[in-house]
RNA sequence: AGGCGCGUAGCUCAGUUGGUUAGAGCGCCUGCUUGACACGCAGGAGGUCAGCGGUUCGAGUCCGCUCGUGCCUACCA
């Protein structure tokens, strides 16, 4: 088994066996919207489990005849390599910097940063990546994925950029995308917005803070509204105070002002269902922004905007007494505000409630909480809101739409889509697509500066399709000259990139390569199957979907085939941060690419599966197995015939069952049954069958039985290698070649007629209850000697078979065979209900003493 | 809090539309070098199918409830 890989992975390259035939027409194709790996991360054995599944289906589609459409992509845009990029070489990316077709990064990374530009940097990213690629491409090789390795792509390719820029300025032109100055999520780490697909919630410790403001319009310190926060440093961004409109309590004070503590600004009371009069003190108060309650209050209410956080998520610096700022007390608010103007918002709360304190405005003492926090999934500091301009794509009105789509697609497992509906009901907003980072695919617009050079961002200015791509850091709108950039009169470019969802929802775009090449992607797309794992449903797969809804008003795909994660032993997620990952090639070379994707292939799609190298040993054995027994099957074969003893005709019965019953659930995307299946099978058939026939096909029966063997046994063996070669592709070539001298990847898969075809294409039940019967009767035998712990050659001296007429009826046509395996001196039979066998072994004969010398 | 899974042998899991005595592999125990294989072969022990109730001639399987567990979504004053 050693070195198998090596050779058969070098051999399949040299003879182009999975190259895709692209003369085909699309019902002659499968194709697959392989998921592009993170190539700045480092694969893990969760991703040779779900690539493995993947591939199994892909070698069944070409084995039926099918072109397959394998492409690899490698996801090498956004943060992750960003990141990685400016570690490695020591850079940092400006993209006010004009590009520098002469730049090269030092040999060491320097200690100070070098500024470059975005097509430099993009440069960089390039050539680090590459070196990962050909990591990442070696271990699918050594793997056996049947990817076509010419066909390869990366997300940040001149492709990708292309296609994710053509499909936006569409989008755009349709109205599907547009620009706002809007509230939206905000990570001050990264200082980027982020789309709500990528939130995760996470339990903080807070704390209550009860406060309470002045009612304006009464005498002073006669009258109050006390309210609860977690968020008091927002004081100064209050704007109203909320309360459900049937609270008794609250109901004379609506459309009054309160007073806010510390800033004595005058806000108003206002109504609202959202106001949960169980909470706190059924009172809220309403900043720009807290938090999303606080937006939809904002915009409903018709309040106005009074932000004090920035983008890095410290205290702006605020003047009291201009608009928007009048106040009670314009000394008294300034003098509290400036001690908090920088602050960061964990600090800033900490002072605010020592100046509360000391007026009297906090009443009683923090009452600390644990509650779930929105927080960027990359990052470590709760999410702000911030207004900003950003682009969004639509996705709210187009929510039956989708969910539509939903039910279109085929599920595999199909309860899958119920994450799918629960995602796309729960939808808060529109998708926002750009980012305030520097490596990605850019927006690729300008916009006018005006002359008194502010930016005009009504006044767009869009290549023209042809130029895509485009880099507007560096590249320069038509009619403009370089030098207009960002002067009054000139053109100033789009700063933002897009999100890395927003080019790789467009996979199946860019793989077929959509608006390029007309003739492939009709052969290609809709795609057959997109794989994937269930965590980024909510993120690649919708995503995905709405993109062709709007790009080809087509689902993407026919089906998705949705895998799980792989556990470890104690049933939590592998992941790199537990420090329990273990390097997919060291398993590799344990265990043999066969033996893991054994392992890999028993995982049903959907299914989170248990990390189990002792699986692994067993599909190793396996694999071994089949060399040993091929080994029998095809050395001194002998001339091979019809297939007329009742237990080879047994045999090629009961494999028929199996071909076709693995056939259709391989159609159905249930890979292990088949793998299951076919593993029984073997055994079986080695275990049984071959210890029936062995005296046989050596010719003990004459030579016609001999042939009927002979024949069976190639039959049985090139039909379970086929079945096998999906999941254990390098020791069924390896056999495969021993008799062929094409691949078994592109052999056709079995069918039943032909299993049948040596038995005259009769397919003959008693012939496997014959066989069956002839087990049965072996398994007692065996028994008997398992239990007097003798040799299992010892002979039988006597074997009395006890059964219905029926099944005697049977016995004439395996006898011999059972003679010959069992070593059984004499047979006897009588009439009983049940299948009864009664052995008694030859005596054991005296030990032969030994000469003396 | 809602949604979707899962709970079967010590472990990892099968168990199709309800139908004889609930299966496999690993591990464990006992033997055996049988003309491909000791990286092997044969045999064995081991289960109140999470619990309770219901439908049915019959329930691991269908229905309801409970418990445990995991994920998805939400909850953030």
């Amino acid at each position: 088994l050693e070195g198998l890989e090596q050779k058969w992975m070098a051999r399949w390259d040299a003879d182009a066996t999975y190259r895709f035939d692209r003369s085909r027409p699309r019902a002659q194709v499968y194709s697959i919207d392989t998921p592009p790996p993170t190539v700045s991360g480092s694969l893990h054995v969760g991703h040779v489990f779900s690539y493995t599944h993947t591939d199994v289906v892909a070698r069944f589609q070409r084995m039926r005849g099918k072109a397959v459409f394998y492409p690899m992509g490698w996801d090498d845009n956004g943060l992750p390599t960003e990141r990685r990029v400016q570690n490695y070489f020591g850079v940092r990316c400006d993209p006010s910097l004009p590009y520098d077709p002469t730049f090269l990064p030092p040999d060491k990374p320097p200690k100070q940063a070098i500024s470059v530009s975005r097509p430099n940097f993009i440069e960089l990213c390039a050539r680090l990546t590459a070196e990962d690629e050909k990591v990442f491409e070696h271990l699918w090789r050594y793997l056996g994925l049947s990817v076509d390795w010419q066909m390869t792509y990366a997300t940040i390719g001149p492709r990708a950029q292309r296609i994710s820029q053509l499909s936006f300025l569409r989008l755009l032109q349709r109205g599907l995308a547009y620009q706002l100055e809007a509230p939206t999520l905000w990570d001050v780490d990264f200082r980027t917005a982020v789309a709500q697909a990528e939130l995760e919630d996470r339990e903080q410790p807070g704390a209550y803070h009860r406060i309470r403001f002045a009612v304006a319009d009464a005498d002073p310190g006669t009258a109050f509204i006390e309210i609860d926060t977690t968020r008091p440093e927002l004081i100064p961004a209050c704007v109203a105070l909320v309360a459900h409109p049937d609270d008794e309590r609250f109901k004379p004070l609506f459309g009054r002002e309160v007073i806010t503590p510390l800033f004595g600004v005058k806000v108003p009371v206002r109504a609202h269902a959202l106001a949960d009069p169980e909470k706190g003190t059924g009172a809220a108060m309403i900043c720009t922004f807290g938090d999303v309650t606080d937006v939809i209050w904002w915009r409903e209410l018709g309040l106005p905007v009074r932000s004090v956080l920035q983008p890095n998520g410290a205290l702006r610096p605020v003047t009291f007494g201009g608009a928007g700022w009048e106040s009670a007390d314009v000394p008294r608010a300034q003098q509290h505000y400036d001690q908090l103007a920088g602050l960061s918002a964990v600090k800033a709360r900490v002072r605010i409630v020592d100046q509360m304190k000391e007026t009297g405005d906090l009443l009683g003492d923090k009452r600390p909480i644990t509650h779930a926090v929105k927080l960027y999934e990359k990052g470590d500091r709760p999410l702000e809101i911030l207004t900003s301009r950003q682009w969004f794509i639509r996705t709210m009105e187009h929510r039956e739409a989708l969910l539509a789509r939903g039910r279109e697609l085929q599920w595999h497992p199909p309860y899958m889509q119920a994450r799918f509906d629960n995602w796309v009901h729960g939808l808060a907003g529109d998708w926002c697509v750009s980012r305030q980072r520097f490596f990605g695919v850019p927006f690729p617009l300008w916009y006018q500066v005006r002359a008194d050079g502010s930016i005009d961002y009504e006044a767009r200015l869009l290549p023209s399709e042809g130029r895509l791509p485009v880099d507007p850091s560096t590249d320069v709108p038509d009619g403009y000259r370089p030098d207009q950039r960002n002067q009054p009169g000139g053109f100033a470019g789009d700063p933002d990139v897009m999100d890395t969802w927003a080019t790789s929802s467009l996979t199946p775009q860019i793989a077929a390569r959509w608006e390029e090449d007309p003739d492939l992607f009709a052969r290609v797309f809709p795609m057959d199957v997109r794989p994937q794992a269930h965590d980024i449903i909510r993120t690649w797969l919708f995503d995905t979907v709405l993109r062709s809804h709007f790009d080809v008003e087509a689902l993407p795909w026919q089906h998705a085939a949705i895998s799980g994660w792989v556990l470890d032993p104690d049933r939590k997620k592998m992941s790199k941060s537990k420090g329990n990952v273990v390097t997919p090639m060291g398993l590799l070379e344990e265990h043999g690419a066969d033996g893991v994707r054994y392992w890999a292939a028993s995982g049903r799609s959907g299914t989170d599966t248990a990390f189990d190298p002792g699986q692994m040993k067993v599909g190793r054995r396996l694999a071994i197995k089949l060399l040993n027994a091929s080994k029998f099957v095809l050395a001194n074969p002998g001339p091979h015939g019809a297939v007329t003893a009742a237990v080879d005709r047994g045999l090629l019965a009961s494999l028929a069952v199996i071909v076709r019953e693995s056939t259709d659930d391989l159609e159905q995307y249930h890979y292990t049954r088949v793998l299951e299946r076919t593993e029984s099978f073997f055994w079986t058939f080695c275990d049984d069958y071959l210890e029936l026939v062995k005296g046989r096909r050596y010719g003990d029966q004459g030579p016609d039985l001999a042939a009927s063997a002979n024949g069976a046994l190639v039959t049985a063996l090139s039909t379970m290698l086929r079945l096998f070669a999906p999941f254990l592709p390098f020791v069924t070539e390896e056999v495969w070649s021993w008799g062929h001298d094409g691949s078994v990847h592109t052999a056709a898969w079995p069918t039943a007629d032909e299993v049948l075809a040596p038995c005259g294409g009769v397919e003959d039940p008693r012939a496997i209850e014959a066989l069956q019967f002839a087990t049965t009767v072996l398994g007692a035998i065996r028994k008997k000697k398992s239990e007097e712990q003798r040799p299992l050659k010892t002979p039988v001296a006597v074997a009395v078979v006890r059964a219905p007429s029926a099944l005697l009826a049977l016995l004439p046509s395996v006898e011999a065979d059972l003679r010959a395996s069992g070593l059984i001196q004499h047979l006897e039979t009588a009439e009983g209900d049940v299948l009864d066998v009664i052995v008694t072994l030859a005596p054991v004969e005296a030990p032969v003493p030994e000469r003396t010398p």
